[in-house]
DNA sequence: ACATTTTAAATGTAGATACATCTATTGTGT
DNA sequence: ACACAATAGATGTATCTACATTTAAAATGT
């Protein structure tokens, strides 16, 4: 359902607000997605983000603090979202040698592969964007939304 | 900043992916945004989406599940952000005479003054949109992210 | 060298969400 | 009329987020 019916929106908005209404209403439908295609699997959107930030280091040890600012949502509670994942062994909290403040974020063995799968559904989730987006109008989307992006700090 | 710096995204991303990513952090901007400026007021963004829709009704009663329909986030919880815009004193439920099931929501005196007041400010806000989305650009952004909310139930 | 500041991570608290369940009331089928 | 299903709202629990504070370690200035 397009964003104006689901939200009943006002016809007299403009369309600056429609698509700032748009914006977040389609973020949390994507996130309900989301949501749903990894529950089965016991992870939630926000610890596989993680979880695909630690799939892209192949290995190499990263600390915490730079595990948060690649989030989504960056604030305060990457710490937190970490345990649930030691709680259930698909990450390690390793000393970082340089930098005793650190704590360096690996994969474990089982978490490397439950990352796999759920890559792979995801990826398939992402594949079926391509029917309802064209490249260029992809690209011309991503332009606008950061045009304003970039105006924030 | 624009999302690739901000995420550090790979370079590899379909455009679809990428515009997947853009959406959801320029949602989650937007929100920090919105909430720092209701924060002084002592409001959330979740708790003024309630009470923007209670102001659209200009005086006339709804049903709570009405306003869950409308929201952005619809789940479950518009029953508990009403407690709270109660215990403020913004709003006041009262009984549905037809359906003792239902609850009406409506704006008292001080919710009406306060939702005017904090609606210029966010107007304000939206109005800083126009600089950096041309009106063209706006409407060809909602077209294309709306052709996926389209796909969804 | 030593006091001060900055940084990394953890933690406490309040607000919000997701999902399931419960109660009360209304609607429906026979 | 009455059993059963559907609906409206409230509530319990786990998860996540925002913001402030705390602890430990490293960096900096003099």
């Amino acid at each position: 359902m397009k964003t104006p019916e689901a939200l009943q929106m006002s016809a007299f908005a403009s369309p600056q607000q429609q698509l700032a209404l748009t914006v977040l209403y389609t973020a949390s439908q994507m996130l309900n997605r989301h949501r749903a295609l990894l529950k089965p699997h016991g992870i939630t959107p926000e610890q596989f983000n993680i979880l695909r930030i630690l799939r892209g280091q192949k290995g190499h040890p990263i600390a915490l603090r730079d595990i948060s600012g690649r989030m989504i949502d960056r604030n305060s509670n990457t710490s937190r979202l970490i345990d649930k994942l030691v709680d259930k062994g698909l990450v390690r909290r390793d000393a970082c040698p340089n930098d005793r403040r650190r704590v360096d974020i690996v994969l474990t063995k089982a978490g490397a592969q439950l990352t796999d799968d759920l890559a792979n559904i995801m990826d398939a989730e992402m594949s079926l964007l391509q029917d309802v987006w064209p490249d260029a109008e992809a690209k011309q989307a991503i332009d606008t939304l950061d045009a304003w992006n970039d105006t924030q700090s």
